[in-house]
DNA sequence: CATGAATGAGCGTTCATTCAT
DNA sequence: GATGAATGAACGCTCATTCAT
């Protein structure tokens, strides 16, 4: 039993890329390593996966559900803490920056890696990957009716809070942030101005300025 | 005059440099497939660049400069025809995402790329890089003093707007983003959320709630 | 079967390493060299060795093995013919000689490569490497307990005799010896010198004259 | 005159490759670096040398001399000192060995470099390499004169002494000798032996047995 | 007299992948 | 079901050398 065969093989290759994975990065992912942290052959891992890019995929893939059973539980927490919306919005947004900062392997992966690479990123996988997305927006429909703000569409609005944050994790963890900042202040700040539902655009009173 | 010489050379090798990265992205910049795009040998780059890295350099710092070119005008412009901050602020937003959107290359060298193989990145490349953020600043605090805000660390803010809106440029640029969503009204809408001014944190004020 | 497969091409390798180093010398040792004269990809010699290194090892190894099974021998058949130590000495002498005339791409590895390419020199193979030098040392001890000599330690006579006969065949190998002189009678006048036993130093008595 | 020119660029560059030489080894003495350290292109270096061959035969010639100079200097003095010639001898090998351990670089392109690189060696470099050699057959000479020794040609002896110090020297700075023993101990012995005037071979005597 | 420009070969090594068995 | 064997392409980089100017 030492070295696993059929679907346990399977599993035991997705164990040991996760592994290298959250070790030593996605650049560490390679078909030849994994192989040999499985024990067996790099030709076995296509038994089980068309592609290296296949392997991904399914890690990805836990990755979004990571993320969004962590996100969930952030929400249900604050729903029994703060009945009103607005600290429900925070704690998930809490919770995203928790994941991006302590999964950074999965993080990157998830949104940072060039799209060539998951060129046919299967379309399950997007609807898994929305889901995250959509508790984000529906925080913020509950904050904004709570707060009775101009509309502008929900996920447009969740759309808005999750690119902020993902800057914030993105440069700091290309190191492009100025080190004499306070990186905890910054993600801090970064979290409460995020939250900050977008009103009606600005620029539509512009115009009849 | 097909085969570019001398210093043609070398600026026909940062041009293919340059397309090879917006065309592939920096996975697929490699001393080889630029020379190859050239149409000159691998070694003739090492007649001009000292390294791959230094040949980035040269386009991080290009970057650099075009880009804090770029804000600056914004500002000068908006500075004659708004005398208050709040538009100026706006300005620069709109430039920043403008760069990123019309340079996407370089963009990517001087925000996007991993840090490690820009190991040594030089300091006066750095320093140029602050300039723009120092604008960014600045404008902040002019506008802040005209509305008489709580006071945030300016850097601290202009780091906020600034990585707000890189995190909308790279979930574009990285297709992460819901494909039915209007990316025009996404940036607009981003370039408004980035500019309000964050005021002193929440969480300060929570621990007196 | 003109191209070997397996374990077959693993010794094809070796094979073609050997003479490879025996035609142009050490540093002629490229791993595309080898594959090229081997009839297979620079990629395959990955197959069957770690490194470059790796592959030196075993040569390294090998000619260990053989060097010590002709010292061996040698010793042996000596013992038979002769109970006095005085020609177990000169026979080991003799075999050593003839083992670096015979096998000179053996030898350049095991005692004329620059060390830094073998940095990592596993140690049973030094062990191995000793075992021939304590064969030496033992014949020398032998052969002056017969002689009632003054003592030097066995391990330092040993490594002056396998230096002395080190340097002649060294300076033949490389053509740096004066061609008019017949290098037969200089190996064998050399032999004969390395093994005239070392006695307490002249440099001791020096001071008391 | 910061950059030479003519024939003082010449000699610069046999300064900065003598220099390279010296400080790191042989193997640091490619063209680019020299140019680089000159201050001139590596195309310049064609002005002045045929080869990268050449210029290396104008920095063993430098050795040769420098190693006779030393040699003669050792034998004058000896002779001062000690009017019967087993002196003489023992200081000429001190003086070879602390050549070659003095300078390690000259010694390895003198005599430990493969002999293929210098293919078309000069012919006077050979005379005056020769010159050394028979420096040392004079003083065996004048010592088996003193000594009243069977005769072997002195030119023979003169190679096996140098040889065997050869020997030593090589063992020792490819680091093949064990350890624990103690090289200068090692080294005075060695001299010694070399000293050993070879009488009459053994094998001779063999035969009439 | 010297350079600027360029080359082709080579280095050790890793990669994802394929195919016959 | 899994392997053993092998491949071609690619990586960044250095080398000695040439040739027109």
């Amino acid at each position: 039993m030492q070295r696993p065969q059929g679907p346990a093989l399977q599993s035991a290759i997705l164990d040991e890329a996760r592994q290298l994975l959250l070790a030593e990065g996605s650049g560490a992912l390679s078909t030849r390593r994994i192989a040999r942290a499985v024990g067996c052959t790099a030709t076995s891992i296509y038994l089980y996966f068309e592609n290296k890019e296949a392997l991904l995929y399914v890690l990805v893939d836990e990755g979004f559900e990571l993320l969004h059973g962590s996100l969930e539980s952030a929400y249900r927490e604050a729903s029994e803490a703060h009945p009103a919306g607005e600290q429900r919005l925070r704690a998930l947004a809490r919770a995203y920056v928790a994941f991006g900062l302590q999964q950074p392997a999965y993080y990157e992966v998830m949104f940072r890696m060039a799209p060539e690479p998951l060129s046919e990123f299967p379309n399950d996988s997007y609807v898994r990957a929305r889901r995250s997305l959509e508790l984000i927006g529906r925080a913020i429909d509950e904050a904004r009716t709570a707060s009775n703000l101009e509309p502008v569409c929900s996920s447009t609005a969740a759309t808005l809070l999750w690119s902020s944050l993902h800057g914030l994790l993105s440069l700091l963890s290309n190191r492009r942030i100025d080190q004499r900042l306070d990186p905890t202040e910054l993600l801090e700040l970064g979290i409460e101005q995020a939250c900050r539902i977008p009103t009606a655009p600005h620029w539509e009173r512009r115009t009849s300025a």
